[in-house]
Order: structure tokens, then C-alpha cells, then sequence
DNA sequence: ATCAATGCAAATCCTTTGCAATCGC
DNA sequence: GCGATTGCAAAGGATTTGCATTGAT
């Protein structure tokens, strides 16, 4: 699995570093999850890793940069990073918790195809981002 | 006009003030623009409006909280704001010329509150972003 | 008169950067 | 060894907040 990462970090032409891995296993293990630079500091710091906030911020550009992670721009004013996912989804949102669901729906998909093709254009991508509140109130923690 | 915006922010809640009122015109004067707080501010200067940063933040954020204004969250670290459209629409983007259509589809609104419910989240908002290529390349330049 | 709204500066939050020390190749 | 990477602290940009002043009703 770290030989897989290297491969991968190779790949894309990043230096084997010890952040860099710890930081790219830390994403894997977490597969589907959203965590700000914030949050990956912590956890790393909980993990007992040794790795400045700047680097962390570093490393996620430097991966956002290389496609191995998304970045998504949530309501709210932090970058929030993925696991780039092999498989598209969209996403829910809670704008009180911060909450976050992924979900891919043919429906919605099939009919941008075809609203695309209405306005003459060939679809290759698309954001689609639902906001709302968490209907019970009991897990939604602010 | 303006005596329509007095009423619009009377049933709003808020209070007839001299940046109220002027941010509101400025913002219907460039209806489907979308500005940054920074950019409202400087604006105003140019204007020889005498109005201090903090207060165009204050203000576009009560417009927003009153649904008299849009807030987009694209990438980058501000937040940028336009007229509330008053009928909802999603965009389509050329990735090439960069032109906009906007199209409103009944199958994929419902099928958003569909999933949210599943999700246990009462859809309030959304943001739907599809971006391809103009399929006549004629009328598409770069 | 009263309570909200404003302006300014200071504070905060998220993120980037300068620079010397350290590490990978 | 040399250039890239890191850590720390300082800088930066966007946004919010505290507080005294001004303004609306």
C-alpha cells in the first residue's frame, strides 16, 4: 500500500516525504469524508505526527494541484478536501452542522445530458451542491 | 423606484438607511453582475459614496439573510453576490466561449428535494453548474 | 428618547509566504 | 552537495466585531 503511494506520488512527480505519505494515507483511510487543512492538522496531531499547519496546507494544494484530491468551496469561507472519488457524486450539505452526503442520482444526471444537448452543448462536467437543515434537530449540532 | 425599495426593505425588516438603500440600487442597477464585498465598496467610492467597508458587509449579508441577494461561494476565498433572481435558474457554461444559457428543469428541482428528504435535510438552496462545449463550434469562439 | 445602524480600528479566521534548517535523491 | 521540502512565525486577504457616534422612528 505505501509502495502503491509512492507510485502514485512518483507519478505526479512530488519527492517521497514523509508528510506527504502520512498526510495521503491519513485521505485514504478516510475515504468519502470532507476535512479542511484545520481538520487534517488535528488529526495528524492526535495521530501523533509531527507536521507543520503550513505543510499540511502545502500538501493538499500539492495534491489538489495533481488530481489525487477534490476541493470543494462549501458555504462558509474554508476549502474542504476529498479522496478524488473514482466514482462521481454530488453533494448535500447542512448549512448548520456542516454535515455532508454524498449521492449520485441517474435521474438528475440523465436530464443535464439532455438539458445540455437542448442548449447545444456536449456536457463533460458539472457541480451540483443541495443546502438545507438537518430535519432532526437532535444530530445536528451547531 | 426608490419608493419601491423602501417598501421592499420595510417588509423585510430592515430599517430605511441612506447604504441600504444606495447598495440596494446598486445592485438592481447591475442586475445578473456579481460582486464581492470589495468590489460593492469600491464601487461606491468611484460614486463618491461615503461608505465604510464594514457596512457594505453588514448589508450585503442582511440581503442575503432577506433573499434580496444571491450568495455564490465559487473558488477562491470570497464570496460574490448578485440580484436575487426572481425566477430560479441553474447555468449552463461553455468551457470554451464562456457562454452562459439558463435553463430551470421541474424533474431535476424535484428530484433535489426528493433526495435531500432521504437524506433527512430540508432542501433550502442549491447551486447546479453544468459545464461543456459548445457542440457548433461556428458560434462558439474561443 | 430609544434602539438600531454606522464607521473605524482592532480582532479573527483561513491561508500563504519568507527564511533558515533539514531532507531526499 | 544541491535543490526541494519543512517548520515556524510573520504576513495577507476576507470578513467580523467592539465601541463610541450618528441616525431612524
Amino acid at each position: 500500500m505505501s509502495e502503491e503511494n509512492i507510485k502514485l506520488l512518483k507519478k505526479v512527480g512530488l519527492k517521497i516525504t514523509e508528510p506527504r505519505l502520512t498526510i495521503l494515507a491519513l485521505m485514504q483511510e478516510h475515504k468519502m469524508e470532507h476535512f479542511s487543512a484545520e481538520d487534517v492538522y488535528k488529526l495528524l496531531l492526535e495521530k501523533g505526527e509531527e507536521i507543520g499547519l503550513a505543510t499540511v496546507y502545502r500538501v493538499l494544494n500539492q495534491f489538489h494541484e495533481a488530481k489525487i484530491l477534490t476541493r470543494h468551496n462549501f458555504e462558509g469561507n474554508k476549502s474542504v478536501f476529498e479522496l478524488a472519488p473514482t466514482v462521481h457524486h454530488d453533494h448535500i450539505i447542512c448549512v448548520d452542522c456542516g454535515k455532508v452526503f454524498e449521492f449520485n442520482d441517474t435521474v438528475i444526471e440523465e436530464r443535464q445530458k439532455q438539458i445540455s444537448k437542448e442548449h447545444g452543448i456536449q456536457l463533460e462536467n458539472h457541480s451540483l451542491y443541495l443546502y438545507g437543515k438537518c430535519t432532526d434537530i437532535e444530530k445536528c449540532e451547531k
